[in-house]
DNA sequence: CTGAAAGCGCTAACAG
DNA sequence: CTGTTAGCGCTTTCAG
């Protein structure tokens, strides 16, 4: 058992053929009779012989592979951006291989390194929380390894970059909650040295001063990026002198941690307590009132990181200056403000 | 610019050694003496080499990398999946290359010879709803690539199987509707034809069997596994003469779909109709009130389907008959029925 | 138009 | 203990 694959080799010795001729039939070079090349072409078909990749990689020194670094597959947003990567990936012929850092920049190294080892021709990655240095990534590009940022970017990178406007997205919502009204708004924050959630407070700082609202570090609290820190944000929140009238939350999970501290108070949304999310995460839908929210584009954020990462590996883009796309949010009003 | 990679001739080149020397004292073999091999090490080290995955599957016709493929990598409950196969993966040193079918047996057939024509060492498969022969599969059982299938499988392909305990999950959720006092028990099934949701669906139909409740082909409303399936589905049952009075969905997002629905007609959970679903979803907790329904191990799932795998690969089961291991399920009751 | 030779980086068997 | 040789499957350059 165990068939063995088949190789050129195989369908040279049964065309009476030399094996480079093969090869070259095969990639329809010039200088090989159409006769042959159909020839070829059809036994090996018939054969269902397909080429070696790693056979190619050793070659060409560069595999049809593209790394993925994400903080956790698990998450909904970054395994949507991975299924555009996929689908672009899939279009051209290439491979995904998918690593997760779990937050921790050690991990990341060792991520690349391993995707180094297989030769990917292109590198997509969102950095991990604890990602402080790009060093790791200069590395990368010193070895002409092509390299695109997705959402969370590293800034003193010269990688190309795709990222949703979160500044703007960020000031829309905020916007969106004075002119309804609320005067006190407080901001469940992320990690403030992920660009990420950087901007997103920035954005809502911006919009308080706008408006002559006094915008100050007393209305924030700093936390991650899952529901348990919307749940003891909130807590710290409330226990505050001074109640907010409003919570604009990082994100939708950390928004559904509130809610859910909320709903346990006995607070009634919007009337005692409004909040708003970012993300547009399916969950902000389900929640009653529905979660008013940023809507982001996940797949469009992976197929365009793809496409930026297959010109600069096909070279089409003339070794020019590493492009940065920002991705349009979309305010979504619902009842939850 | 553009670095070259340091290979085992340029370690040799720079201690005066024979190349093959650098590779034995990195891998240790006897026969080599400590005190080059701590030299070598140290000198890798220090030029940061780390061995080309592709010469390495070249040599050994063989990768360190399983292929893995789903219906879609956005589902939440695939990429949780994915994301325990990556965890023990990465723990042996081994890399995931993912790709998606998109419910569609002609690209899964692509994706199995994109992952082949990549060497990979092992392959885990969620098969999509339109596979109907196993013949694909058995192709890459005949060339002694080891298969092990997670949630979905196909039942006349003797490889190794993860999966719930789907028709013990469903047999519980419906004893407890019928404990509940329902007695007119609806069922939005999934497709027919994937072992998942046939379970499910036996599953019920045993329990009310088991009652001596009237179980036919008249409750059940087939359809797919997204949440508009879950609001037509719900809408068709609703349109007919006799209403049920508790309706078990196949999964979590059909549940989903059903509640929305249910909402804009009017009606109260679980007074005028009981939901139930199945996986228990992020977003089944957020309903209101909150969705009754069985939590499944994804993560498990995950990492038991690489671990089945890697003991195949490195050949340590003896090449015994393909294990099936069956993750049980656990009944979570809440406030939807 | 087709064949021959060399080499990508690494391993394994065999010599020295 | 270290070196030599050969070859994994493929591409590329140069001969025939």
């Amino acid at each position: 058992m165990a068939k063995k694959t088949v190789t050129i080799k195989d369908i040279a010795r049964k065309l009476n053929l030399h094996y480079t001729t093969i090869s070259k039939a095969l990639k329809d070079h010039p200088g090989i009779s159409s006769a042959t090349k159909t020839l070829v072409r059809k036994t090996a078909a018939d054969m269902d012989y397909f080429p070696s990749a790693p056979a190619r990689s050793l070659k060409h020194r560069k595999s049809r592979m593209i790394g993925v670094i994400v903080p956790a597959i698990s998450n909904d947003f970054f395994s949507t951006v991975i299924s555009g990567i996929e689908e672009v990936a899939y279009r051209e012929e290439y491979s995904i291989i998918v690593s997760q850092s779990h937050e921790n920049v050690e991990r990341e190294q060792l991520n690349i390194r391993h995707l180094l080892s297989h030769m990917v021709a292109g590198l997509a990655v969102c950095i991990s929380q604890t990602t402080r240095s790009g060093s790791h990534f200069q590395r990368v590009l010193s070895r002409g390894i092509p390299l695109v940022f997705f959402d969370r970017v590293c800034a003193d990178v010269d990688a190309g970059k795709v990222i949703s406007d979160d500044l703007l997205g960020a000031r829309e919502v905020v916007e969106h909650l004075i002119a309804s009204g609320y005067r006190d708004i407080a901001h469940l924050a992320g990690p403030a040295a992920i660009s990420v959630s950087d901007l997103r407070c920035r954005g809502y700082l911006q919009s308080l001063r706008r408006h002559g609202m006094p915008a100050d570090e007393a209305k924030i609290v700093h936390g991650g990026f899952e529901e348990h820190d919307g749940s003891a944000g909130f807590k710290r929140i409330w226990r505050r002198k001074r109640r907010p009238d409003a919570v604009f939350a990082v994100n939708d999970l950390v928004a559904a941690g509130a809610y859910l501290e909320i709903r346990s108070l006995g607070l009634r949304i919007p009337e005692d307590i409004a909040l708003a999310g970012f993300g547009n995460n399916r969950i902000s839908s389900y929640l009653d009132p529905p979660l008013t929210t940023v809507q982001q584009s996940p797949i469009e954020m992976g197929k365009k990181t793809a496409e930026i990462l297959l010109e600069r590996i096909e070279g089409k883009d003339g070794a020019a200056t590493p492009r940065t796309e920002i991705l349009k949010p979309r305010l979504i009003i619902r009842g939850s403000t």
